[in-house]
DNA sequence: TCTTGATTATTCATTGCTGACTGGTCACGC
DNA sequence: GCGTGACCAGTCAGCAATGAATAATCAAGA
Protein backbone atom coordinates (compact mmCIF):
# COMPACT_ATOMS: atom_id res chain seq x y z
CA UNK A 1 0.00 0.00 0.00
CA UNK A 2 2.49 2.54 0.81
CA UNK A 3 5.66 1.64 -1.67
CA UNK A 4 6.20 4.50 -2.90
CA UNK A 5 8.23 5.71 0.15
CA UNK A 6 11.63 6.24 -1.96
CA UNK A 7 13.14 7.74 1.29
CA UNK A 8 16.36 8.65 0.47
CA UNK A 9 17.97 9.97 3.47
CA UNK A 10 21.02 11.38 2.12
CA UNK A 11 24.21 11.72 4.19
CA UNK A 12 24.82 15.48 4.29
CA UNK A 13 28.25 15.13 4.48
CA UNK A 14 28.73 13.64 1.08
CA UNK A 15 26.63 16.25 -0.18
CA UNK A 16 29.07 18.75 1.81
CA UNK A 17 32.29 17.30 0.21
CA UNK A 18 31.11 16.56 -3.51
CA UNK A 19 29.74 19.76 -3.17
CA UNK A 20 33.15 21.85 -2.22
CA UNK A 21 34.89 19.68 -4.52
CA UNK A 22 33.17 20.07 -7.41
CA UNK A 23 33.49 23.87 -6.86
CA UNK A 24 37.87 23.04 -6.59
CA UNK A 25 39.62 20.25 -6.77
CA UNK A 26 41.41 19.65 -3.02
CA UNK A 27 43.25 17.50 -0.61
CA UNK A 28 41.58 15.88 2.40
CA UNK A 29 43.42 18.37 4.89
CA UNK A 30 42.30 21.46 2.59
CA UNK A 31 38.70 20.23 2.89
CA UNK A 32 38.53 20.07 6.27
CA UNK A 33 40.71 23.49 6.86
CA UNK A 34 37.66 25.15 4.46
CA UNK A 35 34.87 23.49 6.74
CA UNK A 36 36.37 24.21 9.75
CA UNK A 37 36.90 28.15 8.91
CA UNK A 38 33.48 28.37 6.87
CA UNK A 39 30.97 25.76 8.08
CA UNK A 40 31.24 25.47 10.88
CA UNK A 41 27.37 26.60 11.06
CA UNK A 42 26.57 23.59 8.70
CA UNK A 43 28.54 20.54 10.45
CA UNK A 44 30.99 19.46 12.61
CA UNK A 45 33.13 17.60 9.95
CA UNK A 46 36.38 15.57 12.08
CA UNK A 47 39.68 15.67 9.70
CA UNK A 48 39.90 11.78 10.06
CA UNK A 49 36.44 11.27 8.93
CA UNK A 50 36.59 13.56 6.27
CA UNK A 51 39.46 10.97 4.94
CA UNK A 52 37.23 7.83 5.97
CA UNK A 53 34.19 9.53 3.86
CA UNK A 54 36.83 10.58 0.99
CA UNK A 55 37.73 6.92 0.76
CA UNK A 56 34.77 5.38 0.61
CA UNK A 57 33.51 7.94 -2.19
CA UNK A 58 36.38 6.76 -3.75
CA UNK A 59 35.25 3.33 -3.65
CA UNK A 60 32.07 4.05 -5.25
CA UNK A 61 33.39 5.54 -8.25
CA UNK A 62 31.99 9.02 -6.83
CA UNK A 63 35.75 10.44 -6.67
CA UNK A 64 39.04 9.75 -8.19
CA UNK A 65 42.45 11.47 -7.20
CA UNK A 66 45.89 11.82 -8.55
CA UNK A 67 49.03 12.41 -6.83
CA UNK A 68 50.41 15.69 -6.55
CA UNK A 69 53.96 16.75 -5.41
CA UNK A 70 54.57 20.26 -4.62
CA UNK A 71 58.05 21.36 -3.73
CA UNK A 72 59.72 18.30 -1.57
CA UNK A 73 56.79 18.32 0.54
CA UNK A 74 55.52 14.62 0.70
CA UNK A 75 52.81 13.95 -2.14
CA UNK A 76 48.96 14.24 -1.72
CA UNK A 77 45.84 13.21 -2.98
CA UNK A 78 44.04 15.47 -4.75
CA UNK A 79 40.34 14.71 -5.60
CA UNK A 80 38.09 15.83 -8.12
CA UNK A 81 33.91 14.44 -8.95
CA UNK A 82 33.57 11.91 -11.44
CA UNK A 83 31.03 12.73 -13.75
CA UNK A 84 29.04 9.89 -11.52
CA UNK A 85 30.06 11.75 -8.57
CA UNK A 86 28.44 14.70 -10.22
CA UNK A 87 25.37 13.18 -11.11
CA UNK A 88 25.19 12.10 -7.62
CA UNK A 89 25.86 15.50 -6.23
CA UNK A 90 22.98 16.50 -8.23
CA UNK A 91 20.71 13.81 -7.11
CA UNK A 92 21.86 14.32 -3.57
CA UNK A 93 21.41 18.34 -3.64
CA UNK A 94 17.54 18.05 -5.07
CA UNK A 95 16.82 15.33 -2.18
CA UNK A 96 18.11 17.74 0.60
CA UNK A 97 16.44 20.73 -0.92
CA UNK A 98 13.35 19.00 -1.26
CA UNK A 99 12.39 17.41 2.23
CA UNK A 100 12.25 18.08 5.44
CA UNK A 101 13.76 16.15 8.42
CA UNK A 102 12.84 17.03 12.03
CA UNK A 103 16.11 19.14 13.67
CA UNK A 104 16.72 18.07 17.51
CA UNK A 105 17.54 21.12 19.22
CA UNK A 106 20.49 21.05 21.94
CA UNK A 107 19.21 22.10 25.09
CA UNK A 108 15.79 20.85 24.74
CA UNK A 109 16.28 17.39 26.89
CA UNK A 110 16.75 20.14 29.24
CA UNK A 111 13.73 21.72 28.89
CA UNK A 112 12.19 18.64 29.30
CA UNK A 113 12.89 18.58 32.91
CA UNK A 114 12.28 21.92 33.92
CA UNK A 115 9.42 21.36 35.99
CA UNK A 116 12.09 19.44 38.57
CA UNK A 117 13.33 22.98 39.42
CA UNK A 118 11.90 25.62 41.23
CA UNK A 119 10.18 28.12 38.73
CA UNK A 120 12.90 31.15 40.46
CA UNK A 121 15.86 29.04 40.26
CA UNK A 122 14.97 28.04 36.55
CA UNK A 123 14.00 31.29 35.09
CA UNK A 124 17.00 32.29 36.74
CA UNK A 125 19.27 29.47 34.38
CA UNK A 126 17.47 30.29 31.50
CA UNK A 127 18.38 34.07 32.04
CA UNK A 128 21.79 32.85 31.89
CA UNK A 129 20.89 30.81 28.57
CA UNK A 130 19.71 33.79 27.10
CA UNK A 131 22.79 35.54 27.57
CA UNK A 132 24.93 33.03 25.74
CA UNK A 133 22.62 32.94 22.79
CA UNK A 134 22.42 36.77 22.78
CA UNK A 135 26.06 36.82 22.25
CA UNK A 136 26.28 33.79 19.47
CA UNK A 137 23.84 36.03 18.19
CA UNK A 138 25.89 39.00 18.20
CA UNK A 139 28.60 37.60 16.75
CA UNK A 140 26.44 35.88 13.99
CA UNK A 141 25.35 39.83 13.46
CA UNK A 142 29.19 40.89 12.62
CA UNK A 143 30.11 37.93 10.35
CA UNK A 144 31.33 39.58 6.84
CA UNK A 145 29.42 38.81 4.52
CA UNK A 146 30.08 35.56 2.33
CA UNK A 147 30.04 34.88 -1.18
CA UNK A 148 27.22 32.99 -2.80
CA UNK A 149 25.02 30.55 -1.15
CA UNK A 150 27.11 30.03 2.14
CA UNK A 151 25.65 33.58 2.95
CA UNK A 152 22.57 31.79 3.05
CA UNK A 153 23.14 29.48 6.10
CA UNK A 154 24.41 32.51 7.80
CA UNK A 155 20.95 34.29 7.16
CA UNK A 156 19.41 31.04 8.05
CA UNK A 157 21.22 30.80 11.32
CA UNK A 158 20.21 34.55 12.61
CA UNK A 159 16.87 33.88 11.82
CA UNK A 160 16.79 30.81 13.96
CA UNK A 161 18.52 32.85 17.11
CA UNK A 162 16.46 35.49 16.97
CA UNK A 163 13.18 33.62 16.99
CA UNK A 164 15.02 31.33 19.86
CA UNK A 165 15.40 34.66 21.89
CA UNK A 166 12.36 35.69 21.84
CA UNK A 167 10.81 31.84 22.22
CA UNK A 168 12.97 32.10 25.67
CA UNK A 169 12.36 35.34 26.47
CA UNK A 170 8.43 34.32 26.45
CA UNK A 171 9.17 31.10 28.66
CA UNK A 172 11.28 33.12 31.20
CA UNK A 173 8.60 35.55 31.67
CA UNK A 174 5.98 32.98 32.08
CA UNK A 175 8.08 31.25 34.41
CA UNK A 176 8.98 34.28 36.52
CA UNK A 177 5.06 35.39 36.53
CA UNK A 178 2.91 31.99 36.72
CA UNK A 179 4.75 29.38 38.83
CA UNK A 180 5.75 25.79 36.65
CA UNK A 181 4.07 26.35 33.13
CA UNK A 182 2.12 22.77 33.37
CA UNK A 183 -1.40 23.39 32.51
CA UNK B 1 43.31 34.81 31.97
CA UNK B 2 40.60 32.91 30.90
CA UNK B 3 40.32 29.63 32.99
CA UNK B 4 37.10 30.15 34.66
CA UNK B 5 35.99 28.26 31.75
CA UNK B 6 34.65 25.20 33.74
CA UNK B 7 32.90 24.09 29.90
CA UNK B 8 30.68 20.88 31.26
CA UNK B 9 29.82 19.52 27.75
CA UNK B 10 27.25 17.50 28.86
CA UNK B 11 25.60 14.32 27.05
CA UNK B 12 21.97 15.11 26.97
CA UNK B 13 21.60 11.03 26.34
CA UNK B 14 22.59 11.01 30.38
CA UNK B 15 20.50 13.74 31.54
CA UNK B 16 17.74 12.05 29.78
CA UNK B 17 17.78 8.63 31.02
CA UNK B 18 18.72 10.29 34.72
CA UNK B 19 15.61 12.35 34.58
CA UNK B 20 13.30 9.26 33.37
CA UNK B 21 14.89 6.86 36.05
CA UNK B 22 14.24 9.96 38.61
CA UNK B 23 10.73 9.79 37.94
CA UNK B 24 10.68 6.38 38.15
CA UNK B 25 12.69 3.13 38.41
CA UNK B 26 12.61 0.93 34.77
CA UNK B 27 14.35 -1.45 32.40
CA UNK B 28 16.45 -0.65 29.25
CA UNK B 29 13.58 -2.01 27.31
CA UNK B 30 10.75 0.27 29.43
CA UNK B 31 13.10 3.19 29.41
CA UNK B 32 13.59 3.23 24.97
CA UNK B 33 10.02 2.14 24.68
CA UNK B 34 9.14 5.49 26.36
CA UNK B 35 11.45 7.57 24.71
CA UNK B 36 10.37 6.16 21.24
CA UNK B 37 6.86 7.07 22.19
CA UNK B 38 7.09 10.32 23.85
CA UNK B 39 10.56 12.04 23.13
CA UNK B 40 11.41 11.45 19.50
CA UNK B 41 11.27 15.54 19.24
CA UNK B 42 14.04 15.40 21.37
CA UNK B 43 16.56 12.82 20.28
CA UNK B 44 16.96 9.56 18.70
CA UNK B 45 18.15 7.24 21.04
CA UNK B 46 18.38 3.74 19.70
CA UNK B 47 18.16 0.43 21.80
CA UNK B 48 21.16 -0.81 22.21
CA UNK B 49 22.49 2.82 22.76
CA UNK B 50 20.48 2.81 25.93
CA UNK B 51 21.57 -0.36 27.49
CA UNK B 52 25.57 0.94 26.94
CA UNK B 53 24.53 4.37 28.57
CA UNK B 54 23.20 2.50 31.42
CA UNK B 55 25.75 0.02 31.57
CA UNK B 56 28.62 3.35 31.53
CA UNK B 57 26.34 5.15 34.73
CA UNK B 58 26.51 2.02 36.37
CA UNK B 59 29.85 1.83 36.43
CA UNK B 60 30.77 5.34 37.28
CA UNK B 61 28.34 4.71 40.07
CA UNK B 62 25.24 6.73 39.19
CA UNK B 63 22.86 3.91 39.03
CA UNK B 64 22.45 0.47 40.47
CA UNK B 65 20.13 -2.32 39.39
CA UNK B 66 18.30 -5.05 41.16
CA UNK B 67 17.11 -8.15 38.96
CA UNK B 68 13.44 -8.32 39.26
CA UNK B 69 11.54 -11.08 38.27
CA UNK B 70 7.76 -10.96 36.51
CA UNK B 71 5.86 -14.12 36.23
CA UNK B 72 8.30 -16.70 35.11
CA UNK B 73 9.97 -14.65 32.20
CA UNK B 74 13.72 -14.01 32.56
CA UNK B 75 14.78 -11.69 35.15
CA UNK B 76 15.37 -8.24 34.17
CA UNK B 77 17.81 -5.51 35.43
CA UNK B 78 15.28 -2.39 37.18
CA UNK B 79 17.99 0.36 37.47
CA UNK B 80 17.29 3.51 40.12
CA UNK B 81 19.26 6.35 41.04
CA UNK B 82 22.29 6.31 43.33
CA UNK B 83 22.33 9.20 45.26
CA UNK B 84 25.23 10.35 42.92
CA UNK B 85 23.23 9.73 40.77
CA UNK B 86 20.49 12.42 41.77
CA UNK B 87 23.57 15.23 42.17
CA UNK B 88 24.55 14.42 38.95
CA UNK B 89 21.48 14.74 37.32
CA UNK B 90 20.42 18.42 39.16
CA UNK B 91 24.19 19.37 37.79
CA UNK B 92 23.55 18.40 34.46
CA UNK B 93 20.05 20.03 34.49
CA UNK B 94 21.67 22.91 35.80
CA UNK B 95 24.36 23.11 33.39
CA UNK B 96 21.64 22.42 30.30
CA UNK B 97 19.84 25.34 31.22
CA UNK B 98 22.18 27.43 31.43
CA UNK B 99 24.19 27.06 28.45
CA UNK B 100 23.50 27.81 24.82
CA UNK B 101 25.06 25.22 22.28
CA UNK B 102 24.86 25.85 18.99
CA UNK B 103 22.04 23.55 16.93
CA UNK B 104 22.99 22.93 13.27
CA UNK B 105 20.19 22.77 11.40
CA UNK B 106 19.50 19.74 9.14
CA UNK B 107 19.26 20.48 5.77
CA UNK B 108 21.19 23.71 5.63
CA UNK B 109 24.24 21.69 3.58
CA UNK B 110 21.76 21.63 0.82
CA UNK B 111 21.07 25.19 1.15
CA UNK B 112 24.84 25.69 0.86
CA UNK B 113 24.64 24.93 -2.61
CA UNK B 114 21.33 26.39 -3.92
CA UNK B 115 23.36 28.47 -6.16
CA UNK B 116 24.24 25.18 -8.61
CA UNK B 117 20.55 25.17 -9.17
CA UNK B 118 18.88 27.90 -11.42
CA UNK B 119 16.40 29.83 -9.48
CA UNK B 120 13.33 28.55 -10.35
CA UNK B 121 14.30 24.47 -10.10
CA UNK B 122 15.46 25.99 -6.30
CA UNK B 123 12.28 27.70 -5.82
CA UNK B 124 10.43 24.38 -7.16
CA UNK B 125 11.88 22.26 -4.66
CA UNK B 126 11.98 24.18 -1.53
CA UNK B 127 8.22 24.47 -2.24
CA UNK B 128 8.37 20.84 -1.57
CA UNK B 129 9.95 20.97 1.43
CA UNK B 130 7.85 23.77 2.55
CA UNK B 131 5.06 21.31 2.42
CA UNK B 132 6.99 18.73 3.71
CA UNK B 133 7.00 21.17 6.94
CA UNK B 134 3.98 22.11 6.99
CA UNK B 135 2.73 18.96 7.21
CA UNK B 136 5.20 18.06 10.51
CA UNK B 137 3.89 21.57 11.52
CA UNK B 138 0.24 20.14 11.48
CA UNK B 139 1.16 16.64 12.84
CA UNK B 140 2.74 18.60 15.74
CA UNK B 141 -0.65 20.85 16.24
CA UNK B 142 -2.62 17.77 16.94
CA UNK B 143 -0.50 15.63 19.26
CA UNK B 144 -2.40 15.68 22.49
CA UNK B 145 -1.30 17.81 25.35
CA UNK B 146 1.61 16.24 27.33
CA UNK B 147 1.93 16.09 31.26
CA UNK B 148 4.39 18.33 33.20
CA UNK B 149 7.76 20.18 31.16
CA UNK B 150 7.23 17.61 27.93
CA UNK B 151 4.46 19.84 27.00
CA UNK B 152 7.19 22.64 26.90
CA UNK B 153 9.54 20.81 24.21
CA UNK B 154 6.45 20.20 21.83
CA UNK B 155 5.55 23.87 21.98
CA UNK B 156 9.25 24.81 21.37
CA UNK B 157 9.31 22.55 18.24
CA UNK B 158 5.74 24.23 17.30
CA UNK B 159 7.52 27.80 17.56
CA UNK B 160 10.51 26.58 15.50
CA UNK B 161 8.38 24.95 12.51
CA UNK B 162 6.67 28.15 12.14
CA UNK B 163 9.03 30.37 11.89
CA UNK B 164 11.04 28.27 9.92
CA UNK B 165 7.87 28.18 7.66
CA UNK B 166 7.70 32.29 7.59
CA UNK B 167 11.77 32.04 6.94
CA UNK B 168 11.31 29.29 3.78
CA UNK B 169 8.45 31.60 2.23
CA UNK B 170 10.67 34.64 2.05
CA UNK B 171 13.05 32.70 0.79
CA UNK B 172 11.30 30.88 -2.01
CA UNK B 173 9.86 34.60 -2.44
CA UNK B 174 13.44 35.86 -3.14
CA UNK B 175 14.48 33.33 -5.71
CA UNK B 176 11.04 33.62 -7.81
CA UNK B 177 11.33 37.72 -7.87
CA UNK B 178 15.19 37.88 -8.44
CA UNK B 179 16.99 35.31 -9.41
CA UNK B 180 19.97 34.00 -7.30
CA UNK B 181 20.30 35.13 -3.79
CA UNK B 182 24.05 36.42 -4.15
CA UNK B 183 24.21 39.80 -3.69
C1' DT C 1 -1.51 -29.07 21.38
C1' DC C 2 1.21 -27.22 18.14
C1' DT C 3 2.46 -23.88 14.71
C1' DT C 4 2.71 -18.98 13.67
C1' DG C 5 3.47 -14.42 14.64
C1' DA C 6 3.87 -10.61 17.80
C1' DT C 7 6.08 -8.77 21.93
C1' DT C 8 9.66 -8.57 25.47
C1' DA C 9 14.53 -8.04 26.62
C1' DT C 10 19.14 -8.22 25.72
C1' DT C 11 23.54 -9.10 23.30
C1' DC C 12 26.82 -9.09 19.57
C1' DA C 13 29.58 -8.33 15.24
C1' DT C 14 30.49 -4.88 12.36
C1' DT C 15 31.11 -0.51 11.12
C1' DG C 16 32.15 4.27 12.08
C1' DC C 17 34.19 8.15 14.59
C1' DT C 18 37.77 10.68 16.65
C1' DG C 19 41.66 12.02 20.14
C1' DA C 20 46.12 11.34 19.90
C1' DC C 21 49.99 10.32 17.43
C1' DT C 22 53.43 10.28 13.56
C1' DG C 23 56.51 12.17 10.43
C1' DG C 24 57.51 15.35 7.72
C1' DT C 25 58.55 20.80 6.08
C1' DC C 26 59.20 25.51 6.98
C1' DA C 27 60.71 29.88 9.36
C1' DC C 28 63.56 32.09 12.27
C1' DG C 29 66.84 33.22 15.56
C1' DC C 30 71.39 32.37 17.11
C1' DG D 1 73.97 24.64 10.27
C1' DC D 2 71.35 23.73 14.22
C1' DG D 3 67.67 23.74 17.61
C1' DT D 4 62.81 25.20 18.44
C1' DG D 5 58.21 25.78 17.57
C1' DA D 6 54.53 26.23 14.22
C1' DC D 7 52.29 24.28 10.39
C1' DC D 8 51.06 20.57 7.09
C1' DA D 9 49.11 15.99 5.96
C1' DG D 10 47.72 11.79 7.06
C1' DT D 11 47.13 7.46 9.95
C1' DC D 12 45.65 4.51 13.73
C1' DA D 13 44.15 2.33 18.08
C1' DG D 14 40.34 2.30 20.87
C1' DC D 15 35.83 3.42 21.95
C1' DA D 16 30.96 4.33 20.51
C1' DA D 17 26.85 3.31 17.83
C1' DT D 18 23.65 0.24 15.66
C1' DG D 19 21.44 -3.37 12.41
C1' DA D 20 20.82 -7.85 13.01
C1' DA D 21 20.57 -11.79 15.70
C1' DT D 22 19.11 -14.34 19.81
C1' DA D 23 16.11 -16.26 23.05
C1' DA D 24 12.28 -16.54 25.71
C1' DT D 25 7.13 -15.67 26.52
C1' DC D 26 2.57 -14.95 25.11
C1' DA D 27 -1.73 -15.10 22.22
C1' DA D 28 -4.64 -17.22 19.25
C1' DG D 29 -6.35 -20.00 15.74
C1' DA D 30 -6.65 -24.63 13.48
Amino acid sequence: MNNQESNTIIDERELLLLGLLRQANMHGYQLHEFIEANMTLCTDLKRPTVYSLLDRMTARGWLSFEMAQEGNRPPRRVYRLTPTGEHVFQAMLVASLSTYTLTRIAGDVGLAFLDALPPNQAAALLRQRRQAMAAAHQALLAVPKHRGSLQLVIEHQRHVLATELDWLDALIARLESAGVPQD
